[in-house]
DNA sequence: ATGGTTCTGTCAATATAATTACACAATTAA
DNA sequence: TTAATTGTGTAATTATATTGACAGAACCAT
C-alpha cells in the first residue's frame, strides 16, 4: 500500500474504482466539502455520509493510511499549507546563505511574527492611538522597561520632532514619582513592557490611571499586567530564535505609528520640523570636532 | 456567558485581559496557525501550547463554549466560512484595516526592504562581523549618530550582556577625543551612520581606522562616507512611506547578530547572564517605587 | 515573612471515538 | 436459483479524548 505524501483528494481519485458503493458516498461527501467534513469525528462524518462508521475506517485503510486518524492529520495537514501565507513560505532571504543560516531562520520567525501581530491588530484602535498621540492639547509621556528603554527613547526622538509637550521619563524608577505630579488628567502616557514584566512599570500605570491619565501600552503576545491600567495596548510578538526577543515588530509599530501622526498633522508640524533642521545645521558648526 | 456565534479569535481578543498566563500561552498558540492548531485533539493541543489539557478546557468555557469540543465545532465552522468565500483574501497584513492604510503599506513596504537588504547581504561577511565581535581579546565601542544612536544603544545593552569590554560611545562628540584615546590597535569600533550622514561620524571613523581600529559600520542602501574607513559594512534598506526613514531593517540585522553571537558564545555567556539576572532580582527589592 | 487567593498541573473518572469481530445482506457466477 | 464471494452494518471491545476533583505552586496583599 502507498504511503507517499498525497494528498486525500488525490488518494480518492486515483482509487476511485477500488471503492465500494457506501464507500463511494463517502468519497463524495468528504470531496464535496473538503477538507472540512473530515475533520470532524469518524462518526460525524459516518452519519453526514450516510454509512456506517466502520466503512469510513475501512476507507482509510484502503487510501493507504493507518486508520482514520491518521487520514485526519494529513487533512489538517494540507490545511496548513493551503492557508498560510505563501509569503511566508518564501524559501530563502539571504540567497548565498543555507536554509539554516541565522539569517534565514530569523527572517522566516520575523515575518511571521509580523504577520501574526498585524492579523490581530485592530486598525480602529491604531487609529485612536494615532489621534491620542496627535492631540497637542495634552502632553505626552513615554517611558519603559530594563530592555524596552531603548524603543521609548527610538519613539521619543521622533515625537519630540513632530510637537511639543512630549517627556522621556528616566529609566530610573526613584525619580518617577516626579514625573507623576506633572502628569494630568487626560494626559497620555506612552509605556513599554515586555515579557520579564517590572514591577515598577505596574505600579507607575496604577497610579497614572488613578490620575485620569491615559495609557498606550505596548507589550508582548502575552499581555503586560499593566495591561489593567491600559487605555489602548498594542501586543506585538516577539519570539525567534534567540536567547533575546525581537524588537523588530514593536518598532514597526512605532515607525507605522510616527508616520501616521506625521501625515496627520503635516501642516502643523512641517514648520517645525523646517526649523529643527536649521538649529541642527548651526549647531554643527559649534561641534567642530578635533 | 455570551452564546453568542463571534469567532474564536474574535473572543480571545475580547476577552484577553481576563486570560491567565497559561491560557494566554494557549490563545498564542491558537491564534499563531488559526484555526488548524485548534482541530487536532485537545491533548495535542495542549502538548503544542505546553499546558495542561484542563487548561485548554477551561478555557474553552472561559471563551463561553459548553467545553473543548464546542469550540472545536466553531472553529471547523468557522473554517468551511473561510474556504468556500472566495473573497477571503490572505494578501493583506492588517485584515480589517483597507489595503491603503499605512499599517498595510508600511507593511509591504518593510517586507520588501528586508528582501532587498537579505538579497544582496554577503553571508560570509556577516559570519565574520559575528566573528570580530564574538572575540574577547579585543574590546567593542558602539557609536551613534543623532537618530541612530538609539540602535546604537539597543546593540550596547545587549553585546553587554553577553561579554566583557563593550563601550557606549555617548551622543555629543566633544567627548570623543578620549573614547579614541582607549581604542588600540585590533579593538572594534561598530558604527551607526544613516542619511543625513554625520560629520563627526566621519571623522571619528577616520581617526579609528588611523589608529588601527577595525570598523564595522552600519549603513544604509547608499553607503556613509565613512565607508571608505570600514573594515565590514552592512547596507539596510530604510525606504518607507513617512518623514522618516526606517530602522526596522538595521534593527533585525542587529538582532540576528546577536543571536548569532549567542549562540555561538553560549558556554561562556551562560553564567554570565544567570549571574546578572540573579543581580537584577537583587536590585528590583531596592527599587520599590513609592 | 505570612496568610489568603488564584492558578495550574496531576491523576482519576467518564465520555466519546475508533476499531474489531461477526453476522447478515447484497451481489455475482455458475 | 443457489453457492460463493464481497460488502455493510450492529454490537462489543479497545483506545483515546475530555472533564472533574484536588492538591501543590505561584501570586498578591498585608
Amino acid at each position: 500500500m502507498s504511503t507517499d505524501d498525497s494528498t486525500v483528494a488525490q488518494r480518492i481519485h486515483d482509487g476511485f474504482d477500488r471503492l465500494t458503493r457506501a464507500e463511494r458516498q463517502l468519497a463524495n461527501i468528504i470531496l464535496e466539502n473538503y477538507p472540512v467534513s473530515g475533520l470532524g469525528s469518524i462518526t460525524a462524518l459516518a452519519e453526514n455520509a450516510e454509512v456506517s462508521t466502520p466503512t469510513v475506517a475501512r476507507m482509510a485503510r484502503k487510501l493507504g493510511f493507518g486508520g482514520f486518524p491518521e487520514m485526519q492529520a494529513q487533512l489538517r495537514h494540507e490545511l496548513e499549507a493551503t492557508i498560510s501565507d505563501p509569503l511566508t513560505k518564501h524559501d530563502k532571504w539571504a540567497a548565498d546563505a543555507p536554509d539554516t543560516h541565522i539569517l534565514n531562520r530569523f527572517a522566516d520567525n520575523v515575518i511571521d511574527n509580523l504577520r501574526n501581530t498585524l492579523k490581530y491588530l485592530n486598525a480602529a484602535e491604531f487609529d485612536k492611538i494615532v489621534a491620542l498621540l496627535s492631540d497637542t492639547k495634552h502632553t505626552v509621556a513615554v517611558v519603559g522597561g530594563r530592555l524596552s528603554h531603548t524603543l521609548a527613547s527610538y519613539f521619543f526622538t521622533h515625537m519630540q520632532m513632530m510637537r511639543d509637550g512630549v517627556t522621556l521619563i528616566e529609566r530610573n524608577s526613584s525619580s518617577w514619582p516626579h514625573y507623576l505630579l506633572s502628569l494630568k488628567e487626560g494626559d497620555v502616557l506612552v509605556m513599554f513592557d515586555m515579557r520579564r514584566y517590572e514591577q515598577d512599570l505596574l505600579r507607575f500605570a496604577e497610579m497614572a490611571q488613578a490620575r485620569g491619565v491615559k495609557i498606550i501600552l505596548f507589550t508582548d503576545q502575552w499581555g503586560s499586567p499593566a495591561g489593567k491600567a491600559a487605555t489602548h495596548q498594542i501586543h506585538s510578538r516577539i519570539e525567534v530564535p534567540s536567547t533575546w526577543d525581537s524588537s523588530v515588530v514593536t518598532m514597526f509599530i512605532l515607525e507605522a505609528i510616527i508616520s501616521a501622526i506625521q501625515s496627520q498633522s503635516w501642516e502643523s508640524s512641517k514648520d517645525r520640523i523646517e526649523e529643527l533642521e536649521a538649529l541642527f545645521e548651526k549647531s554643527r558648526l559649534f561641534r567642530k570636532f578635533v
